[in-house]
DNA sequence: TACTTTACTGCAAACGTTTGCGTTAAATAA
DNA sequence: TTATTTAACGCAAACGTTTGCAGTAAAGTA
């Protein structure tokens, strides 16, 4: 029982239409009077007056809300994401709902029908899935949207991620520089977008080198810590184990560095690390871990501004956006190219060939 | 221009209110025959209707929506928390809205606001500041509503949040077991609700144990690792520096760690360091962190709980909940209590003093 | 036969806005 | 004076639902 146009305009003895366009600064353009401007207004402040947004967006087609889905909110990386792109839209008064696919497709699914009946202006998703048919949904519902960081490369829609591809070169030539032939690669979701990429340059990066590809060195299932863990648990076990591991994402690299820790393990001395992703904490970890990094504000900026121009122009054409990834050079890595033992020390000699290439592509 | 009942109706010939009842299981109260219902599922099922949420809620006065703020979504502690409260709410099948304040009361005045005009049905808040008057219009709008993790000592409302004191209590009293005296603590933002309890459990445990205050050892002002990194650098620079430092919350301890490698300190051997909360990674820093750990998927279960409860009995009598607080014992602290060097290694003999009470009180 | 129940469906109001159009009275122009 | 503009406001429809209340025809009961 909330206050209503109806409640001041009988308080007031003027007409609910009269107290609306005072309310929400139709004044000038329709002209009303100064009186019974400062008379609503009044009456309005003093009922604590809220306009209804139900009521609103049913009679004006329009929310002003941004849906947004993300596999995992407690991700850095996605929570990062998210913090940006609020940042952006709250600059252009835009409200957002965020939803937590929880990396189940039936969820983001039921969550893509959520912000269609609630008939939020635009989306920014996220996608756990191989599967797009949902995505299609969005579409034939005329409703703006923007992929992020996951996208399909047989569906035609706006886009903008990181060039995994590129960034899982840097990583693994960097590995191959520093000696490294055995080079094993924990995966995330297969399947994926943003795995098989990052799968596709690690392949790329080795037969470059001409090194074969050893399918008992590429491992894994998901993004998540325990797949890290498991897995390298796994590798340590083989026969031939590999001097270098690469992680698809950083819970998984989190992982490999507690079984690790388990099996008295020392990176960079006996295993090299380095992963995709570079949360705030790496720089924290023991030791310091080498990882490719996201152009994280970028990514939120360039997905914002698209789906700006994708709300103004319904029908422009449809891009796929790279962003350019790089490569943080730190103490997980050895140098195994000359001598098996080198002194963690000498290690930071590689920092000369740190690439920092930011800007879009 | 999606599919509305009307459409449906018109294709099927029969009426709104009959679509309407099939569609949203009231066939059998209404009895509608099952010819009639196969005509319009089948008919609504090709169109694709989707409802409108918008008009739905305006009919129904009820959104099933629950508004959920945080003051900064990239904090691990936080985004856990709403992982948490989502999967809650999913259960229940509520939707949430998230909104990230950014530790700025403003911006969490206008996401009450936001959620007021969406009307939602119930508010998760972790609020951030000291003034709770944008809290009252909460009330006044009449929605029931939770506080969690922040909350007010002298605003009776709902709330969960971990036992601050007795968190504060077990880090500190560790730090004096292990023969500290001289301990600093780096707060988070002063008059919120966590730094001060946090305080308070700092002060208490030094004065049990007979140890005076100093207030040149109290520094700090947020909750942010830039606030850790500057005023450890400065606690480093006095005459007669901490031995230990207890900072109040991840981030700040992060901050100080950077400090300490910046300067060449070591942890635990030149400097010992522990921290309110636990999140993910601190099991992979260097040292291991020891750390007071919050049950963050109690608060969530329990916040959810509670709103429920409130929304069932609007009258009950109000809540304040504490969880126990659990003292997870690693690497960062140092017994100094006999020798002034004593191997890192037996560091583990207080392993046995971990203390773990979980369970609400 | 007459009356009551039952199965099934429709009418229309209501939720709180916004907005095109119309209306009135005063001001201005011719 | 009359015609035209302008300032200020109100009417009423529309957005898409839900739901209490009627209403009708058929079936059951006495």
């Amino acid at each position: 029982m909330p206050y209503t146009l109806k409640d001041i305009a009988e308080k007031t003895g003027v007409s609910v239409s009269t107290v609306s366009r005072v309310l929400h600064d139709n004044s000038q353009k329709y002209k009303i009077s100064e009186d019974t401007q400062a008379k609503v207004k009044a009456v309005a402040k003093s009922f604590g007056y809220r306009v209804n947004a139900l009521a609103r967006g049913l009679r004006t087609q329009k929310t002003n809300e941004i849906g947004v889905i993300v596999p995992d909110i407690s991700n850095p990386f996605f929570s990062a994401v998210i913090k940006s792109v609020a940042g952006e839209l709250r600059k252009k008064n835009y409200n957002f709902i965020v939803y937590d696919s929880d990396e189940d497709i039936s969820i983001e699914r039921s969550a893509i029908k959520s912000l269609l009946e609630k008939h939020v202006d635009g989306l920014v998703i996220a996608s756990v899935g191989q599967d797009f048919s949902h995505i299609q949904k969005i579409r034939e519902a005329n409703i703006p949207f923007v992929m992020v960081d996951r996208c399909f490369d047989d569906f035609d829609a706006d886009s903008v991620s990181v060039d995994n591809v590129k960034g899982a070169l840097l990583a693994v030539n960097h590995l191959i520089k520093s000696g490294h032939r055995r080079i094993a690669f924990i995966q995330g979701l297969p399947g994926t977008y943003a795995n098989e990429t990052r799968l596709e340059g690690y392949k790329s990066a080795l037969t470059s080198a001409g090194i074969s590809i050893d399918e008992n060195l590429i491992v894994g299932d998901d993004f998540r810590s325990l797949n890290g863990y498991l897995e390298t648990k796994l590798l340590l076990k083989l026969s031939n184990p590999p001097t270098a591991i690469f992680t698809a994402g950083d819970l998984i690299a989190l992982g490999a560095l507690e079984a690790c820790r388990e099996n008295n393990i020392s990176i960079p001395d006996d295993l090299s690390l380095i992963t995709f992703d570079d949360p705030v904490f790496t720089t924290y970890l023991s030791p310091p871990l080498s990882a490719v990094e996201q152009p994280i504000s970028k990514i939120a900026e360039m997905a914002i501004a698209m789906l700006y121009r994708r709300m103004k122009n319904p029908n422009d054409e449809r891009r796929k956006v790279l962003l350019e990834p790089k490569l943080n050079v730190r103490g997980s890595v050895a140098n195994i190219s000359t001598l098996a033992f080198i002194p963690i020390t000498n290690n930071n000699q590689t920092g000369k060939e740190q690439i920092n290439k930011s800007g879009s592509a």
